[in-house]
RNA sequence: CGGGAUGUAGCGUAGCCCGGUUAUCGCGCCUGGUUUGGGACCAGGAGGUCGCAAGUUCGAAUCUUGCCAUCCCGACCA
């Protein structure tokens, strides 16, 4: 029953951990700042996974694998990507156990150290530019458009479910390119494909822009990004997209000649999103009776719920929905009977609920009388009786406002979030009292961007594409900008 | 990693301060029956290394120390 999650108003982190664990997405571990990722949460994030994959496969890439070990003195290749990374990598130093005749069980073989230590992947970009060595000679040999479905591991010091992982899974496109123009374009257009994703089938709407230097990812010349709101008013870096530039070729020394045979070094990107989209996707959605999932990539989205009185009601029932679900599944939708005996339909209503299939459907031996079953649907709690005439015809419309209708709540809610400031006090009582986006002038120094989180938690979330050029004050300096951009608090 | 809190059956808990027979209760689970339009009811039953490890003691869920895990706040981060 809802009694079971913590209330959004009562406590937040509290109702999103409610909403992950009891809506069955996933687990806690043995393993510290890991977790197990159940059958629930895990279709969820392969309907996430197939759909990313078909659009970057549309897009001209290919998937490949790289080893999930890399050689130690490979990270400290290129010095802003080590000091980005170096503070939270979990490194292999011995390659075997022994008995441990003391205490039983076994001990690292001390015999066994490795020569050269391994780091466990936290990104790839070293391993990846090591590879693209051999495979880059010539400006024949460009571009290259290549992703990777990935595991990675960051030790980060405070984890929170989907949200940070030590261990989490992504996909990392990583590509090469003969020329800066290509390479720009080439993020940008990833962008617009995460940017693409998350709206149109996470129903969460995003704002496109580029970080600001300090939140550079480490090695990058620019990170774009896609920023999402979320219902507590804080905002979630949802992916990003890197121009590399030169700094990854000239660090692992890739260069190719070009047409008037000249030596020249490679232009890179990398972009990325993660396993942290399903937290996205809960935070973003759900309420205080669990998750709420959009139809594009519910695991399942229709469930039907017989409600009968003794085997004859069934079997009428039974012979009814068994037309419905081949109709259903016609149309290519995701649809279970759960005509399990052991639960009874209130316990059903509630549970699904709680998992956050977009449609239920309650059909019992009233409604077989009257040829009509009862719909419900999960984002806007309402009810309705519908014919069983085009029924499936029926659901698969609803889906389709179900999904609209998710997004354009959450983008209402979004865009009564993003708030102007333009005096401190202001700024700082929005972030106190309303949250979400504040739309305000900087003079674009990194000391003042410091200074500013040092004050408020607050960060530059992203200076939005094609953003409105304005003469301004800095909100804390006075001194001139030129564009407002974007604070929030963040996870 | 610093500060705070917590850890007793699958989940939620009582007991702990002040050590003492068989560790409390509810949900869930199993068996049988009755049920089924918003988390059913009756009867019977099973289930516990009291987070882990040392120590103190005749005796530890209870006292001491260490460790582990989770949550919250902070620093760090996708």
């Amino acid at each position: 029953m809802s009694k079971e999650i913590t209330a959004r108003s009562q406590d937040y982190a509290q109702w999103y951990n409610d909403l992950v664990l009891k809506g069955g997405l996933a687990d806690y571990s043995a393993v510290r700042g890991c977790m197990v990722i159940k059958p629930y949460g895990f279709a969820l994030w392969e309907n996430m996974r197939d759909e990313l994959d078909r659009k970057f496969k549309e897009t001209g890439h290919q998937n490949a694998y790289f080893p999930l070990f890399i050689p130690k003195s490979f990270l400290s290749k290129e010095a802003d990507h080590v000091e980005g990374f170096a503070k939270e990598c979990a490194v292999v130093t011995h390659y075997r156990l022994k008995n441990d005749p003391e205490n039983g069980g076994v001990v690292v073989d001390p015999e066994a150290k490795l020569e050269e230590e391994l780091i466990v992947r936290p990104t790839s970009e070293t391993i990846i530019w090591n590879t693209y060595k051999d495979w880059i000679q010539s400006y024949r040999d460009l571009p290259i458009l290549v992703n990777q479905w990935a595991n990675v591991v960051r030790w980060e010091m405070r984890t929170r479910l989907f949200l940070r992982t030590a261990e989490f899974l992504w996909q990392e496109g990583h590509t090469a390119h003969a020329t800066a123009e290509e390479a720009v374009a080439e993020t940008v257009q990833m962008l617009d494909v995460y940017a693409d994703f998350v709206q149109n089938f996470m129903a969460v709407p995003v704002i496109k822009g580029v970080k600001s230097p300090s939140e550079r990812f480490a090695g990058a010349v620019d990170t774009y990004c896609i920023e999402a709101l979320m219902q507590d008013g804080k905002a979630l870096q949802a992916g990003t997209s890197h121009f590399l530039g030169q700094n990854f070729a000239k660090a692992f020394d890739v260069q190719f000649s070009n047409k008037e045979n000249k030596l020249e070094y490679v232009w890179a990107t990398s972009w990325g999103v993660s396993t942290r989209l399903v937290g996205a996707l809960v935070m973003a959605h759900s309420d205080d009776d669990g998750l709420i999932l959009p139809p594009r990539i519910a695991p399942l989205q229709v469930v039907i719920v017989p409600i009968y009185k003794g085997n004859d009601q069934k079997a009428g029932i039974d012979a009814k929905v068994e037309g419905i679900v081949k109709e259903l599944k016609a149309l290519g939708i995701r649809v279970k009977y759960d005509d399990n005996d052991n639960s009874r339909p209130g316990w059903k209503f509630a549970e699904y609920e709680m998992k956050g299939v977009p449609v239920r459907i309650a059909i019992g031996a009233r409604d077989i009388e009257n040829n009509v079953a009862e719909i419900a649907r999960r984002d806007t709690k309402t009810k309705s009786s519908q014919s069983l005439d085009g029924i499936a015809q029926h659901i698969r419309q609803l889906l389709e406002e179900i999904q609209d209708g998710m997004f354009q709540k959450a983008l209402d809610y979004r865009d009564s979030h993003i708030t102007k400031a333009d005096s401190w006090d202001e700024f700082e009582k929005l972030l106190d009292e309303k949250g979400g986006f504040i739309s305000a002038h900087w003079d674009g120094t990194a000391e003042t961007e410091a200074a500013i989180k040092e004050r408020t938690k607050a960060t530059i979330r992203c200076i939005p594409l094609n953003n409105p050029q304005e003469a301004g004050a800095c909100i804390l300096t006075g001194k001139p900008s030129k564009e407002r951009v974007l604070f929030a608090r963040a996870y």
